[in-house]
DNA sequence: ATTTCATATTTTGTCGACAAAATATGAAAT
DNA sequence: ATTTCATATTTTGTCGACAAAATATGAAAT
């Protein structure tokens, strides 16, 4: 079950994984110290190599260090995501116009094929929100996949990928909002096998705007 | 002269630092390989400090890592550039909108003041591009501050905002496009004064995708 | 002369130890 | 009881040394 296909790696790029994983899955909690030496030991290294996987984390976003006073883990709060999620319909909607030209016709039906899954996995058992959710930002890749923009690809792949499987994690319990989001998503592909890019990316903008309405309204639950 | 305003910091961070200028100004050239004995020993460290280092410029996307075999300063080659100009427009364009209806009356008056200062720089000397090319950025980051959005200063302050010095330094010796780049930068602030973030937010991408025409034929020209 | 392979050298990966800074503790003063 | 300050403890920052991997070197075979 756990992850040890690591082929011949790093200690920094285990650890850093790692840490990765506990973050978005909440094992470590938000704002949470991160002690080198424990993490270190927990993890059977030396406190050299998981440093650097910190430095990594930081790049990611994922962890906040201070001179001197250490590392956090990333609080995601209503402004940050906020934030992230206007980032996200400004460059993703940018990836879905592209990609209405560049995705080759194999790509789309693949597309359409991944949300086949989806859609069976969500009969199947609504219950298993997880896996369905990963299966969202799978369908969300593979569009910015599309773009052929490589420093896209980065950005929302390394970095804004975990700060959203981590939002996941800690809303997606009571997420409810499986059945419209298949819908859009069908209608965006919809769009780019028409090869209409203008079309594609005002649905894909749509489809993040409400996905951040549904997850804002959560925020304001959990807070009341 | 030289930066030595560090207050009270830490080795990795002097690294960092010294590392980007090195890199954005070409004194260590695209692709060289960056060798840790040597770095460390030239700025008098250890090694561990510059590993640390090495990490944070990596995700900066100024140094690319390979495991087991070291560390190279990233190549800016063509398709990276026009994704990162893509990239650009797509963020700067939607920090534009923003900023449109965020920036305070007082922040859009410093930004026709910076605008004046640039306009008296160039009728003075044309010849000096680097501080006018340092003063473009400015202009461009203090409407990226007025979209009030922390991850798009992040994304666009600390990462891109290099990589685009990197390419200034490269091509800005016979980069004449100070005269229309400085009409545009006024349309723009018109825009945010006159609060039209529609307005505003085209202007900054024609504006962007100008650059980049500039900078494509640059490269063109290079390579003939 | 060119290629192939074994060996030597260089370079990266990792560890443990010490220094320096931040934090926690507890005694003294009010 | 509360605050202030000095001291003890913990934690981060840094170094030098060794192991392991990658690379360079050069001898042998064709």
């Amino acid at each position: 079950m756990l992850v040890n296909t690591h082929q011949q790696s790093t200690l920094t790029d285990v650890a850093a994984h790692r840490l990765a994983q506990s973050i978005v899955t909440g094992e470590l909690a938000q704002g949470q110290k991160l002690n080198e030496a424990e993490l270190a030991e927990r993890f059977g290294m030396g406190r050299g190599p998981l440093r650097e996987a910190l430095r990594q984390l930081e790049g990611m976003r994922l962890v906040k260090r201070i001179p001197n006073a250490g590392a956090r883990v990333v609080v995601l709060d209503r402004k940050t995501l906020s934030d992230l999620y206007a980032v996200r319909e400004a460059l993703e909607g940018m990836a879905c116009r592209i990609a209405a030209d560049q995705m080759t016709d194999e790509e789309i039906s693949q597309l359409s094929i991944l949300l086949d899954r989806h859609e069976a996995q969500i009969n199947e058992q609504g219950g298993k929100v997880y896996a369905q959710s990963e299966g969202d930002l799978d369908f969300h890749f593979q569009i910015v996949r599309g773009s052929r923009n490589q420093m896209l690809m980065d950005l929302l792949g390394s970095e804004q990928y975990q700060l959203l499987r981590m939002c996941r994690y800690r809303t997606s319990r009571n997420a409810q909002r499986t059945g419209p989001a298949l819908q859009q998503h069908r209608q965006i592909v919809g769009a780019l096998a028409q090869r209409d890019g203008e079309l594609a990316e005002m649905l894909m903008r749509r489809h993040i705007q409400g996905a951040w309405l549904s997850i804002s309204e959560m925020i304001d639950k959990e807070e009341a």
